[in-house]
DNA sequence: ACTGGCACTCTGCGCGGTTGAGTGCCAGCC
DNA sequence: GGCTGGCACTCAACCGCGCAGAGTGCCAGT
């Protein structure tokens, strides 16, 4: 049904309408791409790949333009990894390898991302969910009130603070702090309300209701922080290549600007560590369907941390953007791994 | 030289102006607010106005449009205070009511802003200079490894890696903690450059090594953080108004990304408190000199802490848009005030 | 000092014709 | 059977034109 030829043929159109946005017609294509035929044949191919779907013409005069299906059929089977550049390389390496922390890491990647790609990039931080804790650190605010600290092996801080039933000493909070830590540091997150389950009742009377008080809290502060955090960068980009989005720009940036959205955008991933494309209309949310999403997992060693990507119109290169986020991801990974 | 009336006139072309986005003419103006005038008589007003440089037509034939100036005049001498609806009011409250953390409220605050004024909304986080001291946490992450947390009383959490050039135990961490915390805990931060100036030498000679590697990072991360940190929301708002932005909204969006132009935007404010407006040309950056920001500081009490604002179109509701932004600022300074 | 009237100036819009790229189809050729 | 050159056809984009309408500036009159 499909033969090389007709593939080349999709190749061809795909890359010319990537590069130069405007629907192609035969001639324009074996002028620029040797593919030893005419003209007249390749406008036969064309038909055979519109009757499958794979390209359309925007109105009966015009050249042709890939369909959601045909970028789907390029990215699949037609189009060959493109290395990164020594340049890009090095800019990976340069941009991340001096951050301070975690939240400065994160809008590191969101910077780099965008400039590698010349596209939105997105970057969720570490899932709470699949890290483990480091420490958990309680600090007297006052007689009444702590505050409570917990540090991620990923790097991440989140911090409470906790009204307390009675007045509490520094003594008191240092020998609960000691008893926290020794059952939940090194624990995973998950874990941790198992863990703390019955620690209330295994405490002196005199501590119990603080401690019941910070398992309450720290528990609570697991739970709704389950919507994980997103960062954006790179909107501008957008704007750059307005004509690209036959509706405007502006659904987009609202999309972009929901925090559910694009963690579900990120979260729809497969298989991980791999590069997933997500092209128009398999973007579930409304507002994305004229647009591509190039996502990939991060995570130190094995463990998969949470997503990285980059969203554009579906006219982009997908093997360059590809590359990049696949080397993004790898590289913070990587870093994670180390610190 | 510029009579009630006149000033009377710029009043309605502003107002007539910023809700139908087009030219003003000297009919439509007299039908829609009861000058007690004609026309004719109008013109002659608008000649003067536009002879004085407070309005402009685009084009011969066309009517009248606020320039700069004009908008200028209206905000200082010509606006009155538009109270806030009692709903609007609740929202706030609602809103902000439940943070859980400072970066839970600056966020919370952006989408406020954003939703309430439907522009660009703007926030900057307490600034560290301003800031004092609640406590200092040093964890033993290994034998020759500490976390440093810097908790903030305004709810700012900065945390650091030190390598020490030696090994470490459990019970030195707690000492050298202790003495820091002694020195700076309740101090002002830009006191504590001053304040830990000699501590290594006072140290011990066993911690000394640690202690002085611990306040090396402490006081780079001190200087360091001095570009602050600001968080957008609410870009989505620009396209929406699109066609209020003659050269399209990109070098928005792209100023809108740069940390440096938005702490400059924040932070050229002049008096505290109050409610700031910059218009067009006002702004300093090439970008922005099509639009205008409406901006105040908060603060807890009477220490400003830092800025927050929303940025639109120069055509856009300043009494209502200032209302927002100052009872915004005032509730937020309330909050942290309170915790 | 204000008003009505009048001539003038432009932009925006709709219309029709032309251009050119691109297609589909068909008959002929290898 | 598959490829090619030729040909008629289609349709968006462009251009020039004229018209309508909104708005102005100016002037003479009250």
């Amino acid at each position: 049904m499909l033969d090389d030829r007709k593939l080349d043929v999709l190749r061809a159109i795909v890359q010319d309408f990537v590069s130069t946005n405007e629907p192609v017609g035969s001639k324009a294509l074996v002028e620029r791409h040797h593919l030893g035929v005419s003209p007249a044949t390749v406008r036969n191919d064309m038909a055979a790949l519109e009757e499958e779907g794979y390209i359309a013409q925007p109105h009966t005069s015009a050249g042709r333009v890939p369909t959601d299906k045909g970028y789907r059929l390029f990215v699949d089977r037609l189009s060959t990894v493109k290395p990164l550049s020594g340049a890009e390389r090095r800019a990976i390496e340069q941009f991340l390898d001096g951050s301070l922390d975690l939240d400065d890491m994160v809008s590191r990647t969101v910077r780099l991302l965008a400039q590698l790609t010349r596209h939105v990039a997105v970057v969720q931080y570490p899932i709470l969910d699949r890290s483990s804790v480091r420490h958990l650190e309680l600090i007297r605010l006052s007689d009444t009130r702590l505050m409570l600290v917990l540090i991620t092996d990923t790097g991440r801080v989140e911090q409470r603070q906790v009204d307390l039933p009675g007045l509490i000493d520094e003594r008191t909070v240092g020998d609960l702090r000691a008893r926290l830590n020794v059952r939940i540091a090194g624990k995973a997150i998950r874990d941790v309300p198992i863990e703390l389950a019955d620690l209330a009742e295994a405490e002196p009377l005199a501590t119990r209701g603080a401690a019941s008080a910070v398992v309450a809290v720290l528990l609570a502060s697991l739970v709704e922080r389950h919507e994980e955090r997103v960062v954006v960068g790179g909107a501008s980009n957008l704007t750059r290549l307005a004509l690209d989005f036959p509706d405007s720009v502006h659904p987009v940036l609202e999309a972009l600007e929901e925090q559910v959205v694009l963690i579900r955008l990120l979260g729809e991933v497969n298989r991980p560590t791999e590069v997933t494309v997500r092209i128009g209309d398999e973007n579930s949310h409304a507002g994305l369907r004229s647009t591509s999403v190039v996502s990939a997992t991060y995570g130190s060693g094995s463990r998969a941390l949470a997503s990285l990507g980059v969203l554009g119109p579906m006219r982009m290169d997908y093997p360059g953007t590809m590359a990049a986020v696949g080397a993004v991801a790898r590289y913070v990974g990587r870093i994670l791994a180390e610190s």
